[in-house]
DNA sequence: AACACCTGTTAAAAATATATTACATATGTA
DNA sequence: TACATATGTAATATATTTTTAACAGGTGTT
């Protein structure tokens, strides 16, 4: 689920989705339409692609030209204190330590 | 939406939000159960209360002290290309131009 | 050959986000 | 007074994300 927020966590990434909702676009095509630079657009892409959101294929065009077509993995998920609750459980939060007690002294603001 | 999105795409608040659901708690304690720097929480809960998913409200405790506690705004959002499509349209992407037509030349990768 | 498209990648710069350290202040109790 | 708790902020360091610039190669058409 983190992975998925976190995709989705960028306008630019939004609206690509918002590009992709019903169609498949090729790549340079759609560096057009979301007007961006190809390099940044392959960037966000394999943002999208790693959290499962996308999905691309290799095509050839009649003419032969190679053409790699994105489209839409659909989705529906539901953000919820419930759903955050069951996905936080599944995390591994770095530094975590589960400290209970805390006799610090009040002049330390860490807690660790 | 986006506001929202993006306070969520983060392990730490995704934490707070779990260790929020059905009860109140006040910052310092908070700290505690979330192990980690008040000053980090804080940051954490600016965010969260900028994207409207947490609120806070100050008390005095029987004994005198002051207590922030924070406590969830209830929520349930969905997310599918549909409301991502709908959400896209009130964005303003930066240097979005609308470029439709392309005449450059090859050798150049920006599209602007 | 030169042009107009298409496919990508790598390296570095710029902008944000995250995290830490140090500080300042207040209340109640031993 | 000293200690333990609570409130908060400002400045800095670190890490990550986003963006740009430069490169390297392909096919088909004029």
């Amino acid at each position: 689920m983190l992975k998925i927020l976190e995709a989705l966590a960028n306008p630019h990434r939004l609206q690509i989705i918002a590009l992709l909702k019903g169609r498949r676009i090729h790549v340079s095509q759609l560096a057009r339409e979301a007007s961006m630079s190809r390099p940044l657009l392959y960037m966000h892409l394999k943002r999208l692609e790693a959290a499962k959101l996308v999905s691309s294929k290799m095509e050839l065009s009649s003419n032969g030209k190679a053409m790699n077509y994105y489209e839409l993995t659909p989705f529906d998920l539901r953000l919820s204190p419930e759903s955050i609750a069951e996905a936080v459980k599944t995390l591994t939060i770095k530094k975590s330590g589960g400290t209970t007690s805390g006799t610090s002294s009040a002049k330390e603001d860490t807690h660790e």
